[in-house]
DNA sequence: CCAAAAGTGTTCTCACTACACCCATGT
DNA sequence: ACATGGGTGTAGTGAGAACACTTTTGG
């Protein structure tokens, strides 16, 4: 039963690894496992697994699926996510494919990340490949298998990049409705710093005017003290 | 000789596609085979190989060679560049891997692009899985096989983002000498723009004043007529 | 009334834009 | 002198930073 599948030429194996970020207790967090198997039995790594490969030519079979689908598939493996898609944003970051980066052979990885809100899943759990699955801070981070720190490095540099300029990443780190507090608080978390509260609804109202935040006639959030915010939404 | 190499599951095979560009007649262009093969024979493609793999485990063998030294290899096999790669611009862009974007089986693509001077390569030169090698302006491109459309896209749109704030994108393509004049045009080839030469000379003012950029103390350029600009180098 | 949080206003600085003017060189 | 291109200056606009002030809620 083993060794079925022959090539003329030696072949790496591909695999999706995904760095997966939530923000809880208004920290930006990334989902670990801790391996069963070796190598680097016990250490924390971020989740991932193999590209499903078909067999054959285009007209003759299927091509097993794509990296995006492999990453989604990873992401829904790892979280149970509840919501659809619209809720989660998902994105290839870059391929790792050093030599010797796993000992047992070649392997080039796809790196995805994802941002999901703490509503859009139920329970981390830990796979087959994985004694448990936990949430680590990124701002402690623990040494991680093969090259995943500096997987993680890059993923981090990323969301702290993109989270300016892209709406769609905290979109998918906030529930349905918010506050502009609470769509502040989201680029702090992400970006490490404090944000003046004046200078950033300034900033918050021009993406209000170019309609790319909606403004909701609600004005919930009943709260201990204080005056009551006006909730906003993304379009569509 | 052939199916000499086996394995436990079906492995996708991993290329590496280089969009190379330069910058000719004033005019941002990119550098494309015409294929001498099925699939797509004749069809124009963008230069690129396989990743060499090795055999076996990290300790017993060789895993081949990286990502990065696969595509400067395919850079240097294509253009036989004479100076050292510090004239050079590579960088990793996307990897591509949806089934059936290449009929013969499963082949996931790490794209890279990559920017060289004029003055840095002697000539192009077709390979042997190609009939011909020529440059084409990034505004008249052919119909490209496999998926190679959407990688120049890809590949464009990075340039025009990128070089805004990487002052390397714009150092691959200039002279090791240079005015200000010849960097306003590379900014403008690249953007497809044309900038006001006062408001952009200030931008250039500001990067030397930051030590990005170092002016030097010759006033070269014997041009027909008009006054000699001053010469600028990129640091070390 | 007081605390707490939302919401707004004021001023300064800095970078980008449009446009105008002077300087140095070859013919 | 004049054409050609290098170099600089001015005024307006718009975004970000620092900071002060007003408004709306619960107790």
């Amino acid at each position: 039963m083993s060794k079925k599948f022959e090539y003329d030429y030696p072949l790496p194996a591909v695999t999706v690894d995904m760095a997966i970020f939530t923000i809880r207790k208004n920290r930006l967090q990334v989902l670990l496992i801790q391996r069963r198997d070796d190598p680097h039995k016990g250490k924390w790594a971020i989740p991932g697994g193999f590209v499903e490969v078909g067999v054959g030519h285009k007209a003759r079979g299927k091509q097993g699926e794509s990296l995006e689908q492999a990453a989604e598939r990873e992401l829904l493996e790892e979280t149970s996510l509840q919501r659809d898609r619209d809720q989660v944003f998902l994105e290839q970051l870059y391929t790792f494919g050093n030599p010797g980066r796993d000992p047992r052979g070649r392997v080039i990885t796809v790196a995805y990340y994802a941002l999901i809100s703490p509503e859009a899943y139920r329970r981390v759990e830990a796979g087959d490949d994985a004694v448990e699955a936990a949430w680590f801070d990124v701002e402690d981070l623990p040494t991680m298998a093969f090259d995943h720190d500096q997987i993680m490095v890059a993923a981090i540099e990323r969301v702290r990049g993109k989270i300016d300029y892209d709406p769609r990443l905290a979109k998918a780190l906030l529930p349905s409705e918010f506050t502009s507090r609470q769509f502040r608080r989201v680029h702090e978390v992400c970006k490490g710093t404090s944000y003046d509260r004046s200078n950033f609804n300034k900033r918050f109202k021009r993406i209000v005017e170019d309609g790319r935040i909606l403004e909701t006639d609600d004005t919930q959030e009943p709260t201990g003290a204080g005056r009551p915010a006006r909730l906003y939404q993304f379009p569509e």
